[in-house]
RNA sequence: GCCGACAUAGCUCAGUGGCUAGAGCGGCUGUUUUGUAAACAGCGGGUCGUGGGUUCGAAUCCCUCUGUCGGCUCCA
């Protein structure tokens, strides 16, 4: 999607060398028929067509070549505009039925076919206009284009550029159209921005989870078991449950129960929900003993909805708040499958209030507060989107039910401070959202946590309580999710704390290491072990015949947090000096402890689960 | 699902038509009894992802399938 909010001369920057591009490729390649080329976030890409030449990386150097020399010319970009037909013979006369295509659209419907990046590549004067009778052109040197622009002065005015790869993409971006090569590049105002956005690339290759999750012991996927289908180690159980046990732990204090459902369902429920014919990713459960059919569950709403329809409910029962941490099912196509970010069974810290309507204000305010204590905790910045609806009729619903509802979230982030934008039309079709996305330690943006207010489901289910008065009054139902998919979740924190996990989530708290193997050592060390168990801690041992600086380099790669060696002069009751992991921030100089005092400070710390050190 | 690349030991990788496929790390065994980022020696470990083809001969060339990676598309 393009970025409409970058600064306007790195905008025309990108663009322009968007155009460089495709002019260095017409220079190199003279069939080549071109797509359209717009800017996106970071840079810019061009679409062509070589006639089943594949482009490679070998090739780049050639192109990033021509387009130097492109650059070096300083030819001036220049603008001119035409009628719509005379465009479209110039088309026709260059070859390039892709422009010749987008032309006749912008000719027969004043637009082409509603995608951003068609827009941004068209001469279209303004949008929505559905007469469109002349369109613009850029022309630098011997390559003319047609676009909407805006562009650099000249080409030797456009920042700092590389190529990064090339795949493969669809005219149009639909399914059934030709396949056409993407070229991409990043592109900078200056060469310090793109160094620093190289820079970030390559840390996070170093950072990537897939990477860490093998090195540290986190996760593996086996081929036996299935594509999408991660299993996790010990250690990665670990971050797991702690992640889990804390979001549990943090709605339970806004008044939410646990509930359970099984894994699997009559696909009835998902008729009855509507969700059954529109949600092609379903699992089905082919084979069963009885007529039923059944699937797994991709989602947990139908499933609770049972739980609030199973007996009358009164005003006085409402909300009633449900939570479950349950791994659902869904059947993503495999090329959209990796690592743990995008999987076949995720698992969500899923929760679901049925609410009286004038209920909804305090719910959002109270998933929102823990929504915050989460993050801060994990130490991640967030920023909100409030996705509302637009002026359209696709949303369902009294659109002064929506309205008020609106009103109130708004309402309630702006109380709780958070730093929020509205999106409109951005809403589902069954309720308005809290989109929260985080921010990690490289600067991207994941959206993690989510607040839906879902009108619909209650009325299918028709869902009702008995009012005060004695009607019978619908529910509306509150989804959220705090961390999310778990998985997904972990796949960015792994990457945000590159694998060093604070001492309350890592699954190895303290590593002891032995100076030696003698009787008396190894009877010390278990002593510790057991003390340290005692106080609810994850204590990994080192007791190899190996050298001590083995021992602690061992400790380094594994990332765990503290590591104490443990020999002789510990034995006669000595007081030690901890090795603190480098990125937790010593307070103090660092303290000398007993070996008791240690563990309980170390025991505090995962307690109160700061996310630096208390030593 | 589509386009392209890739798949060699637990891990990281070398080997691109010619003897019995290699290295480092990890593992195991022994020597050593070690004090804050790698002691020394030895030993195991691979149907070169799968199935087929070409060839006197295939890890190496071709095809199929599976998986992985980068994109496209999708994420109600």
């Amino acid at each position: 999607m393009s970025d409409q909010n970058q600064p306007d001369n790195l905008y025309a920057m990108r663009h322009s060398l968007a155009h460089i591009m495709a002019s260095a490729v017409q220079h190199l390649w003279p069939d080549v028929k071109l797509g359209v080329g717009p800017v996106v976030e970071n840079g810019f890409y061009y679409d062509v067509d070589l006639g089943g030449e594949q482009l490679s990386a070998d090739d780049f150097p050639r192109i990033e070549a021509e387009m130097q020399k492109i650059i070096k010319a300083g030819e001036p970009f220049e603008r001119l505009e035409m009628p719509v037909l005379d465009a479209i013979d110039w088309a026709r006369k260059y070859g390039q039925p892709y422009k010749e295509e987008l032309l006749n659209d912008l000719q027969r419907a004043g637009t082409t076919v509603a995608k951003d990046l068609d827009m941004d590549m068209l001469g279209v004067a303004a949008e929505g206009d559905s007469k469109v009778e002349a369109v613009s052109f850029y022309r630098n040197g011997d390559f003319t284009d047609l676009c909407r622009g805006p562009h650099a002065e000249a080409t030797n005015k456009v920042g700092a550029f590389k190529l990064m790869r090339v795949a493969g993409a669809y005219w149009r971006g639909k399914e059934g159209n030709p396949q056409m090569q993407r070229l991409y590049g990043v592109a900078f105002a200056t060469p310090k921005e793109l160094r620093q956005y190289l820079d970030m690339l390559e840390e996070a290759k170093k950072r990537d989870h897939r990477k860490l999750g093998q090195e540290l012991d986190l996760f593996v996927i086996s081929d036996l078991v299935g594509p999408g289908l991660p299993l996790f180690t010990p250690r990665g159980t670990v971050l797991r449950n702690e992640l889990v046990k804390f979001s549990e732990e943090l709605q339970r204090s806004i008044g939410y129960e646990e509930v359970w459902a099984p894994h699997m369902t009559r696909i009835e429920l998902y008729k009855k929900s509507g969700h059954y014919e529109k949600y092609p990713e379903r699992f089905d459960v082919s084979s069963t003993e009885s007529d039923d059919q059944f699937m797994l569950k991709p989602m947990n709403c139908p499933h609770v909805a049972q739980i609030f329809a199973s007996r009358p409910r009164s005003y006085r029962d409402m909300p009633q708040r449900y939570m479950e941490t349950t791994t659902m099912y869904r059947d993503e196509k495999s090329g959209e499958l990796h690592g743990l970010s995008r999987v076949r069974a995720l698992t969500q810290d899923d929760s679901h209030a049925f609410v009286r309507h004038d209920q909804i204000e305090d719910e959002m305010r109270g998933i929102l507060s823990i929504v915050k204590q989460m993050y801060l905790t994990l130490d991640m910045p967030l920023s909100v989107d409030l996705s509302f609806r637009d002026e359209q009729d696709k949303y369902f619903g009294d659109p002064r039910l929506w309205e008020e509802a609106q009103a109130t979230i708004e309402k309630v982030a702006k109380e709780e401070e958070l730093n929020y934008k509205i999106e409109l039309g951005e809403a589902a079709f069954y309720g308005p959202k809290i989109d929260i996305y985080v921010s990690d330690a490289l600067g991207r943006r994941w959206q993690c946590a989510t607040v839906q207010l879902d009108f619909v489901q209650p009325e299918r289910f028709e869902l009702e309580y008995t009012d005060q008065d004695g009607q019978m009054k619908r529910p509306a139902m509150v989804h959220k999710a705090i961390l999310g998919s778990i998985e997904r979740f972990l796949s960015v924190y792994i990457e945000h704390t590159a694998g060093k996990f604070p001492v309350w989530v890592a699954p190895e708290q303290i590593r002891l290491i032995s100076v030696n193997q003698e009787e008396k050592t190894v009877e010390f060390l278990n002593t510790i072990v057991a003390q340290s168990r005692g106080l609810g801690l994850r204590v990994g041992v080192d007791n190899s015949n190996e050298s001590v600086g083995k021992k602690i380099r061992a400790a380094e790669l594994s990332k765990v947090p503290y590591t104490v060696v443990l020999g002789e002069k510990e034995i006669s009751g000595a007081e030690l000096v901890p090795r603190i992991r480098k990125d937790l921030v010593v307070s103090e100089e660092a303290k000398r402890y007993t070996i008791q005092e240690f563990l309980k400070t170390v025991a505090n710390e995962a307690k109160s689960r700061v996310s630096k050190t208390s030593l």
